[in-house]
DNA sequence: GCAATGCGCAACCCCAGGGTTGCACATTTT
DNA sequence: AAAATGTGCAACCCTGGGGTTGCGCATTGC
């Protein structure tokens, strides 16, 4: 589960919901690349993308003296199903209350 | 979006998640129970519930003196798909770029 | 009416993390 | 080989947020 809030917490910043839709338009870009259209630096860029990487939600490959960066989709996929599978238990589990009450209203 | 981003915020921190839980298999408790379990302050457990309240994971009412929280399942459910939609887009791009690539090899 | 119980508010500590700058190192390019 | 370009590393600043303590206020119980 670790690993879900990791990318849960990689999801909860502005910047980097950025960086992802400008790499989901392009299939691949540096750092540097995505840094001239975002209102931060190379650095904070490099900074966020290890995050993201991290988390699964990029993935880098070096070609030359480049780093080319690429979304990936399956891992977003992937903890929202694991999300929604969440909320289902919860559903379930207050059905059960809730029905065990009514059978019992003692309690 | 930003609301989408603070539910993903509020969902990055184990300890919330473990309120939401305690909260799933009761039907409603107050901070004051909740911090009973958990190794940390009442006060702290109230700091939790607000941002997850602010998030709309977990719903307050007053009951006489007391605060009664319940979980809120369809707000999760709600961001799940939310996610799962954003990651059906970024396919989607992706695969046109590929397709678009192909067809015109030049570029 | 008084004690007990449950909340709310405010001040404070501490550190993770978003952001910057400066510079050294590697790789192209000409 | 020299200049240009792209990364990497490290130090640093500063705000946000998780956590605590202390106390005052409302509600309930006896």
């Amino acid at each position: 589960m670790t690993a879900e809030l990791q990318v849960l917490a990689a999801l909860a910043d502005p910047t980097r919901w950025q960086l992802l839709d400008r790499l989901a338009g392009r299939r691949e870009a540096t750092a540097t690349v995505l840094a001239t259209d975002l209102p931060v630096t190379r650095q904070a860029v490099v900074k966020h993308l290890a995050v993201l990487e991290r988390a699964g939600l990029v993935a880098a490959h070096r070609k030359g003296r480049e780093v080319q960066y690429e979304v990936r989709a399956e891992r977003l996929d992937e903890t929202a199903r694991w999300m929604a599978a969440a909320a289902r238990r919860w559903d379930d589990r207050l059905a059960l209350i809730k029905h065990l009450a009514e059978q019992d209203p003692a309690e």
